[in-house]
DNA sequence: TTATTTTTTTGATAATTGTCAAAAGAAAGT
DNA sequence: ACTTTCTTTTGACAATTATCAAAAAAATAA
């Protein structure tokens, strides 16, 4: 837990009446390989902090698995649309490492903004960071090769290459599997 | 300015107090099509409400522009990562046609969030909608062949292919603007 | 270890999309 | 109306990437 809040403060310092009562409505949860955080379909209530482990976030789109998402160590986790909009989402969050994650639910989390604020900012805070990312993630999608995609995935995210099986990577490029392998020998 | 309130009305109702302060460090920008609002490798300091008109935003790659988002009525607009970050951005805002905006500085926003929770809230509120959006645009980038996101346009965005050239929104699509119009024609 | 399953690579081919160049069409200015 | 400029369309061709099928390699289980 206290990696939570080394990571939380990296963002914004909250109080420590902030903190304490964050700390109060956490669950861990502790979730083996190859199972399930969330499924499409349902509605996400909960909004995870991964403390150990890896995570996949995919969706299905004409039979095939897309994957949009990879979560590592102290990313914060959940289907967001669903988490937002209290409506079912069509992503699936599938386990690719044995995890360790602490959970919020949206009605606690909600709850904590009203009596702490500076919970809600530090949540504002967390929002922007996360929303910087995927516009520049967006924008390599939009108009850069299949090669550059990978020669950025490289430079940017090691740590995803070590960890993440190659039909996974080539999925979150938005390339086919075999492509990426040829990329790979050709580079 | 009742358009902006009317806006905002629909995420979180704020209330009157807050309303009052925030109207009180708006500044209205009216400015004429072809001219740019934002301007690539200068820090964005202002959050802008788009009134009336019509914008883009674009960055330059190998020589190219890579139009990224258009702007219209009741849309809000900066350059994210720059107002975020505090750091020159990369982005262009150009006027596609004579606008009315209300801009509010970066550091009067902070000093309101400080005098006003429910005007953080409703920030919160309002990026986390354009989170989901930017989401969904995303996703659509993945995995998509270019006539599924133009179809995808049409059924979603038909505003925009009333108002934007034919260039544009390829750009926006990812694709070039001569493979959009094969693909207009063979509908 | 051996067998089984999963992942990655390779080959052949087809489909999609980009690029360059030029023509046609539409819009704006005089 | 007539230029001039900007936008869209069309053609020919090249490059990129996907798809299908099968082989090779690696990981996992028995």
């Amino acid at each position: 837990m206290n990696i939570l809040f080394d990571c939380i403060s990296q963002y914004y310092p909250v109080s420590i009446g902030a903190w304490e009562a964050l700390s109060k409505v956490l669950t861990k949860v502790e979730i083996s390989k190859n199972s399930f955080l969330i499924q499409e379909g349902t509605v996400c209530n909960n909004l995870y902090f991964l403390e150990k482990g890896c995570l996949r976030g995919y969706y299905i789109l004409d039979g095939k698995e897309i994957t949009y998402w990879f979560g590592f160590e102290n990313n914060f986790v959940t289907s967001f649309y669903s988490f937002i909009s209290r409506k079912p989402g069509v992503e699936n969050i599938q386990i690719l490492e044995d995890s360790t994650l602490w959970g919020i639910r949206s009605d606690a989390l909600n709850q904590l903004f009203d009596s702490h604020r500076d919970l809600e900012r530090l949540v504002r805070i967390i929002n922007e960071q996360y929303y910087i990312r995927l516009e520049e993630r967006l924008m390599a999608m939009q108009f850069k090769t299949a090669r550059e995609r990978y020669e950025q995935l490289v430079e940017n995210s090691p740590h995803i290459l070590k960890r993440i099986s190659l039909g996974q990577i080539a999925s979150y490029l938005g390339i086919s599997q075999e492509t990426l392998s040829r990329i790979r020998t050709q580079v």
